[in-house]
DNA sequence: TTTGTAAGTACGAATCATTCCTATTTATGT
DNA sequence: ACATAAATAGGAATGATTCGTACTTACAAA
């Protein structure tokens, strides 16, 4: 159950619904907000560019709860957070299978669609470990 | 002018000389206790962990140096960083092109040679940005 | 070998992202 | 409408990393 990407924002926010019913989340203002922000941009922000955002529409929501949402629903595989830099994570409403192109210069973060990368196989010493958490690759702009 | 992981750790160190002569760098006391100590180890420790190591040589060092060090080994091409989790970066002498699996239990990083990842060519999209600085993968187990 | 000096270091303070604490508020089942 | 467990706001705490600055040292030239 993903939230694909080319469904309207309408339906993604039904399909967030009924996630949250599934998990046991409770709906509030906060959440939708956060997870409305992030679904409607593709832009890759931080917490704080979040919070900032959300403000507009929630003049008192704290910087707090947006961290939190932000990882319960990384928990619930709503949304992916991006290791783009090592200072400050991004988040992606967009949780299929695809890689980011991060400029170290003006700080963008660009979708990367790279055909092959899921398809290579994985070395067989990987099968002693557990599950893939995440691949990703930076680039220099 | 790579330093290649099969050569023994005296002919390193000599390397590690030669390059700090090349870039102009003072060759002190700190920066080659904090190389031979990353080119000693296979665990790809963090800089906090280094300092703790260097200072049964050095007590009177300073963590801040061993970051300070790291930085201006990053940027000769000495070490690399290995964004292996998001609250702490990790430290890599091996500087020769492979990947790395990160236990988000455990916190260990070991080295993971990919077949086949460094031989898929990039989109051709990348063409428009830069230099690439890193490709990464993460694994849990 | 001695010396001048720019580069490097130590250490505490500052920064910045993220998380914790706790009193107050709210979504939701009954 | 109510009870209650979950969620929130806001400020304090944490932890990695970086700065400011006075002291120290590597190294080149004499």
């Amino acid at each position: 159950m993903q939230v694909n990407q080319t469904q309207s924002i309408h339906d993604r926010l039904k399909a967030f619904e009924n996630c949250c019913r599934r998990e046991g989340l409770k709906l509030t203002h906060q959440r939708l907000e956060v997870f409305r922000e992030l679904a409607s941009t593709f832009d890759h922000p931080s917490a704080n560019t979040i919070y900032q955002r959300v403000q507009a529409r929630i003049p008192t929501i704290s910087l707090d709860t947006v961290y939190r949402t932000l990882l319960t629903f990384e928990d619930c595989g709503l949304v992916a957070r991006i290791p783009a830099f090592d200072d400050q994570a991004r988040f992606d409403a967009n949780v299929s299978p695809h890689q980011h192109l991060a400029c170290t210069e003006c700080k963008r973060v660009e979708d990367l669609h790279w055909e092959g990368f899921d398809e290579i196989e994985l070395p067989a010493e990987i099968g002693e470990w557990g599950e893939i958490e995440s691949k990703h690759v930076v680039l220099r702009g």
